[in-house]
Parts: structure tokens; sequence; C-alpha cells
RNA sequence: GGGCCUGUAGCUCAGCCCGGUUAGAGCGCACGCCUGAUAAGCGUGAGGUCGGUAGUUCGAGUCUACCCAGGCCCA
């Protein structure tokens, strides 16, 4: 029987040993699949339990600090992505200072007053039909505090599940009563030093609510308002003027008696129209001269019809140009000057904007610019005050909100006086009530401001952002001209969550009480039971026995909630003992430098002429993944938990260390889904490098000297990272230690080293220098790589770093960046493989074609030929075994010429590769194909290295 | 409407300051190989009017102007 089956062959290995058992395959136990929805709150609870914040500030004490001043979210709401973009870079920043060997802080914080919880309380009350103000104040605040409490807790635990590392339990809150005591302090030292002033400043008013709306608390409906085109006689300007007058267009004539400049543009052009004709029933007169926007003139020459007239000319420049009050001579008798304003244009009316300072935003602007006063011409109710001529007591609105008998009553007076050219109506888009929906109107109210100029707070603000670093560059531009341009600080909101404005006003001379024992009993009483002590006491307990309450006004105003977060640098900087001012960094939204970065820059600058900062870093916004604003509640928008209930919060930071912050981010499910497919080969790198350090033994190291040229480049390649990474986290520029880092591990190590060195790795003895060089390397990169994407991939390095070094209470983020000898550094040989790998590539290319020809399938079946003519390449491979590096069975470097039919590539010239089929057996162990196979003795299927490594494995077992 | 900023492969980024060979990388995708990193690894390839137009220049992704799209802050 036995005869009728044919002899085996050669490379049948049936009858030989199995030889997988003596390889040293990479073992490991850390998981290819990361699991991280689950796996991340254990590490959480692990730090958590650790007090991982703690020991860290033990552990470093003494080092240089860094301190990160984080700016207060609201809260107000969960945490969304904008919060998480903001918290992930701070803790990027933290950590990766950290690790560069300081003693880095990052205490949380709270900004807890303001209007938008206030309104949540509201709202509640309105829900129940109660009105708000019928709640005690005092009540109505626990309220607000209340809520803000809950929200705190709410995004605290959000910001711990992104793995933010932080003091959380013990943040600093605007709302602590230590805080509002600082906060009344700060307030007080703008009091002292003359920077503070009463003046007033018109705002959105609703006279059926009689308060004042924020904008918030705006909305815009259709109104019909009546129209009036109004003469302005020229009464002084260049000598073309004589004789003319402007013509202002405006929707709110109630508002001409609050008149007190006219507003034209530089951009504009006007002209003079002398009337020749009228229609019988125009207002118009026959041969008066008109100023009007040539844009605009038709539409007014119909409006007001005007039959014909004649162009006298263009208009001169109208810079100084006086005219008189409509009402000359019945009280209104100051002059009416022509100012130029951006805001003009000749889109409708006349090209000419009537000015009333009190009665709107761009008016009372311009008239600040220029020094005109701002009248009060009517009260809450909306009624002209007394002391109005002609109109006192009428009324704009009606308390239910309809029209009242004012507009009729100024256009009746001007038509009296001839100064109505025409009239008409108007439905437009206009500001109503959130709550009543009736009109609202502008209207001068006393307020409390800061001045920029006293003390010269502008000018040492400016100068304080010329010393500031900036990251990136482009935000000290952006912060600097909104604070050149900026008018005084506006202080009061006529609110009631918040801290109180606690000054005291004469109430016959208006002089502002200044007096340090009436403030510190204040601040005192605040620092004792809070900012509700100012709305509880009784004035006279802070007046003392010097003042008499009486003779005071108790201001009841709430601080700008601005002016909260503005002071945080004194109740967190300055009143922490571990901390100290000016702050390292401050690191917000692009939107901050008209917020946190100003009103901090301010407070600071007013109180202690400095900024509270030296470096700003901004970052930019959210954008969905078309580039289009995301929405927090629209359809949109993704949320930071979802995304670390489906994929781990660490992707949510792989995006933000891989992205450019500086610019605005997008999001979506394909950039979350490219994150997870980048980190999944990342993840495997750490994977191979764990496998392959399984027993390695820090005895066996081999010294620099000892290592082959391959472990010597891979050091270099190191230190080379060193400097980037370094540099990168002191530039903030985390996207590129992201993509040096995540090039490195996919190209270098990857796709070079470890494809290379997989033969020695598995197949080497373990006494083999190779092997040992190979291991000591990969220990090397295994610390380094560990510590440089820490601050980054906060989870998955800290599971790398224990699944290697197991331990009850260790920790990566306890470590710092390794320090990276100087003598690994070797630009030369840098070089030298940098040709090497030219070289390479074109080996790879020949085998492929060979490949693609089905002439082989593993590259260990090949024994290419390469000719160099080019000299460097001969120097190149000095001492490189080219069939390791090309991880063929074998292969020979030629200096003869190269073959026609070689292979070459176009960009590496001078190399020329033969492929051939290696020649002999096929190792069953090492699967290279040599003529060496079975020339040992004992060993008929193994190379010699193969017997020698499986001698040695014999002998151990 | 004003101030500041952005626009390079499907995605994330280099290159732009200081113009100069066929604009690069990683991921993804397609195809092939391996089957001892295996829901992995290796290789090859496709993919870009550098937002658009005009200008400066011998030459523009790079400089200038305008336009388009988008963002933040104001109005």
């Amino acid at each position: 029987m036995s005869e009728s089956y044919p002899p085996m062959s050669a490379d049948q290995t049936t009858d030989t040993r199995d030889y997988r058992d003596t390889l040293r395959l990479p073992k490991t136990d850390f998981p290819m699949k990361a699991g991280l929805p689950k796996r991340e709150p254990e590490m959480l609870e692990r730090w958590a339990k650790l007090n991982l914040y703690d020991r860290l500030r033990k552990e470093s004490a003494g080092r240089e600090k860094f301190i990160f001043h984080n700016g207060p979210p609201y809260a107000n709401g969960a945490v969304h992505m904008g919060h998480a973009l903001n918290h992930i870079l701070k803790d990027i920043v933290v950590r990766s200072q950290q690790m560069m060997g300081k003693d880095a802080l990052f205490v949380p914080g709270w900004d807890c007053h303001g209007l938008p919880i206030e309104w949540k309380i509201e709202e509640k009350y309105r829900s129940k039909g109660v009105d708000k103000d019928s709640v005690p104040v005092l009540e109505f605040r626990k309220e607000c505090r209340e809520f803000a409490t809950e929200w705190v807790d709410v995004q605290r635990d959000g910001f711990k599940r992104l793995g933010i590392q932080a003091e959380w339990d013990n943040p600093y809150l605007t709302m602590s009563y230590d805080a509002e005591a600082t906060t009344v302090a700060e307030f007080q030292k703008f009091i002292m030093n003359g920077g503070l002033y009463r003046g007033s400043k018109p705002v959105m008013w609703s006279v059926v609510e009689k308060t004042a709306l924020a904008e918030a608390e705006v909305e815009y409906h259709d109104h019909v308002s009546p129209t009036i085109w109004v003469r302005f006689p020229v009464v002084s300007g260049a000598p073309e003027l004589d004789g003319a007058t402007i013509v202002i267009w405006t929707t709110t004539p109630w508002t001409i008696p609050g008149n007190r400049a006219i507003g034209y543009s530089d951009k504009i052009a006007y002209g003079l129209y002398k009337i020749d004709e009228t229609q019988e029933e125009s207002w118009a007169e026959v041969g008066e001269t008109l100023v009007l926007a040539d844009g605009l003139a038709d539409l007014v020459r119909e409006d007001a019809r005007i039959v014909s007239w004649t162009r006298l000319g263009n208009a001169p420049d109208l810079t100084g140009t006086v005219c008189a009050h409509p009402f000359r001579g019945q009280g209104y008798d100051f002059d009416v000057n022509l100012y130029p304003g951006d805001f003009v244009t000749d889109e409708t009316g006349t090209g000419f904007v009537h000015i009333a300072p009190g009665h709107g935003q761009d008016d009372y602007l311009l008239g600040m610019k220029h020094g005109v006063d701002v009248p009060f011409t009517v009260d809450e109710a909306g009624i002209y005050y007394d002391d109005v001529p002609l109109f006192a007591g009428k009324r704009v609105l009606k308390p239910n909100g309809k029209d009242g008998d004012a507009n009729n009553a100024v256009i009746e007076a001007l038509k009296e006086a001839g100064k109505l050219l025409t009239r008409g109506k108007l439905e437009h888009s206009y500001p109503h009530s959130w709550r009543s929906k009736a009109p609202l109107i502008f209207r001068n109210t006393p307020q409390w401001f800061v001045s920029m100029e006293t003390n010269d707070l502008r000018k040492t603000a400016l100068a304080e952002i010329d010393k500031t670093r900036f990251v990136p560059e482009t935000g000290r531009n952006r912060i600097r001209s909104m604070v050149e341009g900026r008018p005084d600080w506006v202080l009061s909101r006529q609110r009631a969550w918040g801290v109180p404005l606690t000054v005291f006003m004469h109430k016959e001379t208006g002089e502002i009480l200044r007096d340090e024992a009436v403030n510190k009993r204040i601040v005192e009483a605040v620092a004792d039971r809070g900012a509700d002590a100012w709305f509880e006491d009784d004035p006279q307990t802070y007046l003392g026995n010097d003042y008499a309450a009486d003779d005071y006004e108790k201001v009841d105003d709430i601080l700008d909630v601005w002016f909260d977060s503005g002071c945080t640098h004194a109740f967190v900087l300055e009143a922490r003992e571990d901390h100290h001012s000016p702050a390292d960094l401050y690191l917000e939204g692009s939107d901050q430098h008209r917020g946190w970065f100003q009103s901090s820059l301010l407070e600071s600058c007013g109180t202690r002429g400095r900024a509270p900062y030296k470096q700003v870093v901004t970052h930019g916004f959210l954008l969905d993944e078309k580039g289009l604003k995301m929405a927090k509640s629209g359809k949109n928008a993704v949320s930071p938990d979802k995304i670390a209930d489906q994929s781990g919060a660490e992707i949510i930071r792989l995006w933000v260390g891989s992205s450019d912050f500086t610019e605005d981010m997008r999001v979506g499910p394909e950039v979350i889904k490219s994150n997870t497919d980048a980190y999944r080969k990342l993840r495997n790198t750490f994977r191979f490098l764990l496998g392959n350090l399984d027993g390695y033994d820090a005895e066996n190291r081999v010294a620099l000297t000892d290592m082959p040229e391959l472990e010597r480049y891979m050091l270099h390649k190191l230190s080379e990272l060193d400097a980037l990474v370094r540099q990168a986290y002191l530039d903030y520029d985390f996207k590129k230690v992201f993509h040096a880092l995540s090039n490195f591990m996919t190209v270098d190590l990857s796709a070079l080293y470890f494809d290379i060195r997989k033969d020695a790795l598995y197949c080497d003895p373990q006494s083999s220098p190779v092997r040992r060089a190979c291991q000591t390397v990969m220990d090397e990169i295994f610390m380094c790589l560990t510590a440089w994407l820490a601050p980054i991939m906060t989870f998955t390095t800290e599971e790398v770093w224990l699944s290697r070094f197991p331990s009850e209470d260790g920790s990566v983020h306890l470590r710092t960046f390794p320090d990276v000898p100087a003598d690994w550094q070797d630009d030369a040989l840098a070089a030298k493989w940098s040709k090497v790998r030219d070289l390479r590539r074109v080996v790879t290319g020949a085998l492929e074609i060979e490949r693609r020809e089905k002439r082989i399938g593993s590259s260990l079946e090949a024994a290419p030929t390469v000719y160099v003519s080019d000299e460097s390449y001969v120097e190149a491979m000095a001492g490189i075994d080219l069939a390791e590096i090309a991880i063929t069975s074998q292969a020979t470097l030629s200096t003869d010429a190269a073959p026609a039919e070689a292979f070459t590539l176009e960009e590496v010239a001078g190399v020329a590769v033969v492929p051939s089929l290696a020649v002999g057996n096929k190792c069953a162990r090492s699967w290279k194909i040599l003529p060496e196979v079975g020339s040992v003795e004992g060993y008929p299927d193994l190379t010699p290295r193969d017997a020698a490594a499986v001698a040695e494995f014999d002998r151990a077992s």
C-alpha cells in the first residue's frame, strides 16, 4: 500500500515540527477594541479615587507655577459642544504644561448671576400665573441661586466625563459670598478712585411694564408708524446754504422735541433743490431750497407733491453746518449741528437723520462723540416731563400700549411752525415687549458708568494689551480696536439677580458717598450673608453715625454680570493662596474679546493699573459639517455626552487635538467617524508596542553606541519629535503635536520600523543583540509617546500605561515628558537613512509589479538586485543589510550598469531594481527562502538563525 | 451696514510671512498582498480649476484689488 504514495517534497511541512511556540509573538491583554464608552467612566472613577489632581499638586510642590485662569461658563444649561471644545483645550494646555515640568493649576468656575437665570425663574412664576414683581426680591434671588446651583452640578458632571482634570471639589462661583463680597469691594474701588459716575443713556423701555428691557426680551413685529419730513433751516454754514433747509425724515415724530443734531454721510452725494412748482395741496413752497441726498430726491419730490424743481448744484461740504430746531423761538433755541455718521444711508428718507440722543443707540453714540447733551424728555410712563416746552404732559403711548397723543401734537406743532414738508405712514418691523407685546420706546434713563478716560483707563488698557501675548496674534488687533472705540462702561442694570451697586448718592447734591468706613461695613455684611444683605439691611446700619439715611438715595441697581466675571482675578487669582496674579493664561472663545477678556482687563486696569493676564489664547466657533453656524439646540447640533456614550470622550478630545482651534471648527458625524478611524490606528500601534515589550527587561538594555543604525535612526526621530512636541505645546499648537506623532506612528513605526523588525522580534533568539536593541528602542518610544500624547489622549495613554505597568495608584498623568539624551540626535545618520528609504521605495515598487503579475505573493519570495549608479547610494547603504530593510529573503546591491528592463522610479534617480525569485528552501519558522536552510544538523527545515533560536528555546524549556 | 477673521484632495492638516521644477502628509476610499499586530499589518492607486475674477510679474496656492460663501463681534 505505502508504495502508492508519492514521496514527501521538501516544502511540505506536514512531518515537521510546528515552530509557532518557539516564536516570540506579541503578547498583550491590551484589547484591539477600545470600548471607550464603557472604559472611560471606569477610568474616571479610578482617577477620582486616587485624587489625582491633589496628588499632582503635592508631587509638583515647589515647581514653577503655571496659572491658568478659567473663564466661568454660564450656569444655565447642560454641557454642549462649545463647552466641550473650550474645556478640552484648557485641559490640554494645563496637562501639557504640567508634564513639561510646571505645577499647572486648573480651578473651575461658574458665572451664576444675570438675566438668563432671572428669566427662567420669571418664566416659572409666569407659568403659575404669578406676577414676578409681586415676589419679594429676596425670595426671588433665593430661587435664582438654587437654579444656578443645580446647573453647576450638571455641568461639572458633564466636564468630568470629558476627562477634564481640575479642582472639581473646590470651584469658584461668582455667587459665593466671598466672591460677592470681593465684587462689592472691587466696585467700591471705582467709587473711591473717581472712575464711577452717574450719567444717562437711552435704553429700550416698555411704558406698559414701566421697565427697561434687555435685547433678549425684545421681539420684532410689524407696526404702522407715522412718517414726517421736517425742515431744519440752516443758520450758518457754507454760503451756498444760505436760506436753505435741511430735510430730515423720521418714523417717530414724538422724538422731535429730543432732537439735538442732524446726521449725514460723507459717502452720500447731496444736492440743492430749488422748488419751481408744487401741487395745490403741497406744503412745499415755491422758491424754497431743500438739501437732499441725490439718490432720494425724486422720492421726496413725489412724497412732498412737488411738480418741478431746479437742482442748483452739489451741496457744499456740510462740515460745521448749523441749523435751527424747527421749534426755535418756542423754547428750542439751541443750535442743531450737522455731524457725519457711518449709520446714515441713502436707502430711505432724505439722506439726513434726525439725532435725538435720548431716543436711539446711534443717536446717543453720535451725540456722545460730539459732546451733545442727552435730554430727558419722557418719564417712565412715556409722558413728556413738565419742563418740555409745548408738549409737557402729552404721552407717547397709553398705559395699554396704544398710541398716545404725542405724535399728533408734534405733527400739528410742526405744521403750525411751517416746518412740516409732508407726512405719511409706514409699516415696518418695530421692537415690542416680549411680555406685554406693546411697542417699545428708547428712553433716556440714569445709569452708572465707569469712565474710560478717568485715571487714563483706556490708555492703560491699550498699553497692557500691547504687553500681552495673544495666540493667535490677530486677537490683539481685535480687542485693541474694541477698547479704542468703546464708550464708557455701563455698570447698572435694572434687575434683581446679581451683585448690587452698593453706592449711596446724596439726594440734594447728587454727590456719591465716598467713605471707607461705610464701604467696609458693606463688604463685611456681604461676606457674611451674601449680597442679599444690601436688600435686607436698613441703610443706616451701613451709614453709621456719620450720615443720615434720609439724606441719601440707596441705589438698588444690579451690576452688569460682566463686572462679576471681570472680578474673578480678584477672588480667584489673588484670593487663593496657591495662585498668583496676573495669570499666565486666559483661554476662551473669540467672542470674549468683547466679553471676559475685556471686562477683566478694564476691571483690573481700573483698580490695579495692569492686565490680569500675561497671555490670551482664543479659539474659534463651532460649525456644522457644511461650515454653517451650529445652533445650540438646532438639528445640526451634536451633543458631547451623546458622542461620549457612543464613541467615547477620547474621540472628542482627538478632534479637538487634531484641529486648528484658532479658526472656526467643523463637527458632525463624518468628522467624528474620521477621528474614530484615526484613533483605531494609533491604538493598534500602541498595542503592537505593548505586545513586543512583553518580557522586556531593562537589564538587557543596549547602549546607543552598540545599536544598529536603524535603532539609532529611530532614536534620532524621537529627538526631533521631542523638540517639536515641546515647542508646539508651548505655542499651543496641539494639532502640530498630533499630526507629527500620528505621522510618526504610521509612517516611521508601523510601515517601516516595526515591519522590518518583526523578523528579529519574532524569530531571533532571546539573546539576539538586534532584538535587544529593538526592545530598548521600543521602550524609549513607548515612554515618549505615552507622555507626549497624554494631554490629548488622556484615557488611552493611561490605559496603555497601566497595561504595561499595572499599579494600584500609578498614572501616566503623574509623569513629565522624558528627558531625551542629546546624543540621540544624529543628523548625518538621518540624511543617510533618507537615502536608504528612497532606495527602499524603488524596491517595493518593483516588487509590487511582481505581485501584480502573480510571480510573488509575500516579499520574502523575492531576491531583488538593486543597481545603483550614484555613489551616494553606495555610501548610504554602507553597513546596511539590504534584504533586511527590503523584507526580502535575499538581495544584492550592485554598482554594475542596470539592465534596460530594470524597474525605476522617476523621482529616485540612480536606482534600478531587477526582481528575481529567492532560491533555496523555505524556512519552516521564519518563512525566509535561503540556500542555508537545513545546513545546521538536526534542523533540516530551518535557517541557521532559526536553528539557534529553537535550540535556545528548547534549552530554556 | 461697520470691525476682525476664514476659504488647499471626501475628512483633518502642511505649504502662504521671504512668489520659482509635475501642490504634499495622515485618515478614508479602490485594488492587490499577507494570514505569526488579524474586525489587524504591508503595498499600489485614484482623488485638488489651491472659493471666484481681474491685476502686478518672465512666473502666483503664495503679492494686490474686487466679488462670492461662511464665522465672531457690533450696528
